[in-house]
DNA sequence: CTGAAAGCGCTTACAG
DNA sequence: CTGAAAGCGCTTACAG
């Protein structure tokens, strides 16, 4: 991967080309030639630069100035389906800044010593624990979908959006209503269980262990969500806290002859695709990835002094997934 | 974003602490201490560097030696599902050899720009079409599901693919076999249909524009398949270009009262997550994006003289989706 | 308005 | 086995 390629030229050779100086080709590419190159040289030095193909190259900005122009975004798993708009709504928003995201994946990367070797101007850090807080570190650390006390971050409302779901199941006619979750540990699906719990107690509706809660992977989801189910007092409806457990729900409930919405309403969480292509469409509290990560970025361009926090709001969205409870059987 | 954090040291720090040159810490640090720095010395400067918490950063060797370390992933879209698997497969491949991958997508940058600018060694171009060859251009990019003659690539095998999918459902006795596809033009999907043609004219098989062709996406799938299938010669069976495409196919068949397998046989291509959360589980050809980013990577390291190509190979996994065709009504 | 010079933090011949 | 020096391609005071 050697570089000497001859095609690429220099800023001094442009300077050559014009009869200029470097400095003055290093103004105009910098956007800093306002004032300080007439319109004449300027013209010249473009010039000399579309003849020789002339491209500034960013390291040695980057060593100049300190900054690589790229922030990390760290997830657990590149196969996760939320990942796709998380991302794509941090580059959105890093592109308006003039950033590269560059993603990272937490087992695979060591992030904070990317960081530390000026990989990456900061870290995005999705749904990881976050690394132990440091003076350096918090201020170029943000967290999406987790909450530390020394970094800026943001959520989704997954409070409102229990309530919203339990409120939607109750409203129905649905007095059990059960959890299909993540047990990984992490923040979000911990916060994720406790608003739901809140919610059911808000409610007035018993939570009675109504719950079942396995590794993100459809396998897992489909075993828990069938002793959810099987049971003689088995839950009216389901929320679900991931797309990929709500697609484990519609599985087991298809293997136990449970129809949905007939026999079981099920509510989802997120809005990925994956989600989408369950039949019957799933009535899901939506939560935009996109947002997520756009709002990430900017408060990772804020910097502000002190840690920040920024909630995204969860949406009911109605599918054909719920309906009033039937006669039990 | 100033990177004057007081806390980074630098490789002279290290020095002037272990009271030994710069360039000794250097060279213990790019690994090439050894026969030319004592063990003991080595020792010291390592002491020294644990001390300072010393890392050394990235752009300062990227500008010496020419090389940033990474490699553009160019894909079309984030939120394809499939681009999970093959970013994967490419970061793992990339990362034994201490190389980053950083993504891209077409539209929102300009990957050559990012080549020109030296903001990563080379790209993979992922099913998006590759730019114009220049000399420059052939040595540094590698396609993935493309071809072009002045380029490395590695695509599938998706003419085997195909020849399994049709033997697969001619084997049960479908006769008048669909194609559900994607019409963006791309040379991936222009492949993959042609595949299955001809897999359809060597097995005796007439087409008769049993063909449904739409955007990539599962509003658009559905309303192609809807045609497909709502015909009085509709066919018994229907191969699908994409799990997103097949998504839209089981949506229709349902739409329509069609039930998989009984009165249509189903055949997926890819293998993502997408494809596997659909009930029943889809008879699929299985594709590796994993593999397939893998092996791009690899092709990028390798640099041949000439352009060199590779081929994923495509296996037929049998799911519940495909049965001996029902009796017509 | 323009140019000569120093320096960002590394690596790599080169001299001892 | 070790160190002093040059240089990668930029940016940025500084002097004219």
């Amino acid at each position: 991967m050697e570089r000497s390629d001859s095609a690429r030229p220099t800023g001094l050779e442009v300077a050559r080309l014009a009869g200029v100086a470097q400095s003055s080709v290093s103004l105009v590419f910098s956007g800093k030639a306002q004032g300080r190159i007439s319109p004449a040289l300027e013209r010249r030095i473009r010039d000399a630069a579309t003849q020789l193909g002339y491209e500034p190259i960013h390291v040695g900005r980057a060593l100049r100035s300190g900054e690589v122009g790229a922030l990390g975004l760290v997830v657990t798993d590149f196969e996760n389906a939320f990942f796709g708009p998380v991302s794509r709504g941090a580059q959105e928003a890093a592109a308006e800044a003039g950033l590269a995201v560059v993603l990272m994946e937490d087992r695979a990367s060591d992030p904070v010593r990317s960081l530390d070797r000026g990989l990456v101007d900061g870290l995005l850090v999705f749904a990881v624990d976050p690394p132990e807080p440091t003076d350096r570190l918090a201020a170029r650390v943000t967290l999406l979908e987790v909450v530390h006390p020394a970094y800026s971050g943001v959520v989704f409302d997954s409070a409102d959006g229990m309530r919203q779901a339990v409120r939607h199941l109750n409203g129905l006619g649905h007095g059990t209503i059960g959890y299909a979750g993540v047990d990984t540990g992490r923040w979000t699906f911990r916060e994720r269980r406790a608003s739901w719990e809140r919610a059911m107690a808000d409610a007035g509706l018993p939570v009675d262990g109504r719950v079942a809660e396995s590794a993100i992977t459809l396998e897992a989801a489909t075993a828990a969500a069938r002793g959810l189910l099987a049971g003689a007092s088995r839950p009216t409806a389901v929320v679900c806290a991931d797309d990929l457990v709500t697609a484990g729900v519609y599985r087991a409930a298809a293997e136990l002859g449970l129809r949905v919405p007939d026999d079981l309403s099920v509510v989802g969480f997120g809005g990925t695709i994956v989600g989408e292509v369950l039949s019957p469409a799933v009535t899901t509290l939506y939560a935009s990835g996109r947002a997520l990560g756009r709002v990430a970025v900017e408060l990772a361009l804020g910097r502000p002094s002190a840690p920040e926090r920024r909630v995204v709001p969860v949406e009911l969205r109605p599918g054909a997934s719920t309906a009033v409870p039937g006669v039990p059987a």
